[in-house]
DNA sequence: TTGCATTAGCGAAGAACTTCGCTAAATTGA
DNA sequence: TCAATTTAGCGAAGTTCTTCGCTAATGCAA
């Protein structure tokens, strides 16, 4: 009866560790304000989702300080190439070349990055040269 | 009280997207086949799904034959830079780079696929140096 | 034709997700 | 101290998604 794959963060859940990704912790007000910045939302709906994200483990919080603070369990890049993955399985076939590919021509990227995929490039073509 | 970023296909219907991306038009029961391989799920679950695509606009099907004949709306690549774009979006905050990355290190791409990328790098790269 | 198998459709039920009202607990400051 | 404000928790409701039983329609073969 129920779907998900492999159980990623849902999007609400992710707009919420976005926050925390980029304040560090952070107590529920300010989680809220940051959030309700892109979406209206009320205040209870931010502490409801923070218990349930709670009960999953996406976060854990410091009770010893009031107001709570509350922080991500898994570092950002764990939980991208989670999400990352799991949409190369599910719509590419597990393999990267066409996704990368796709998305180099969908937005631009940095010179710093495109400087960082080439050098990533060399190392993995490195000994088996056509 | 809805949720939904921009709304791609589910998963359930995604996995019928790609029986019809890798066979072409298909009548229920070879989707339905094709579907049950991966997981067991019921005729009518697969009757049902695509009846509610139909509505969503993601297949339409040839009535004027029996069995009536699936196929997919929009091309492989449109839905595929959809859900990579939504992933970028919602996860990488829009840009390429961090993904790309990623994706690189996180599973292998064949040489071919290696090749075709450093040139949409050197195609990218033109113009602008370090 | 008539009985059987296949195909199609519908509605309802069960899950996960999201929202929020209402209450309680803790904190603050007059 | 005690009233007002802030913080936290709970349960219920609404939405989407997925599943499937049951019925109807169609096709096929004897």
């Amino acid at each position: 009866m129920p779907w998900q794959s492999s159980s990623q963060p849902t999007d609400a859940e992710l707009q919420i560790l976005r926050v925390l990704w980029e304040n560090g912790p952070s107590p529920v007000r300010v989680i809220h304000e940051a959030v309700s910045r892109n979406k209206e939302t009320n205040y209870s709906t931010t502490v409801k989702m923070l218990s349930v994200m709670l009960d999953k483990a996406l976060v854990r919080r410091d009770e010893s300080v009031r107001p709570h603070i509350y922080r991500t369990v898994k570092k950002q890049e764990t939980t991208q190439k989670g999400m990352m993955r799991d949409l190369m399985d599910r719509v590419y076939g597990g393999t990267p070349g066409r996704m990368v590919i796709q998305a180099l021509s969908s937005r631009k990227a940095s010179p710093e990055e495109l400087d960082e995929i080439r050098k990533m490039l060399d190392q993995l073509q490195k000994g088996g040269k056509s």
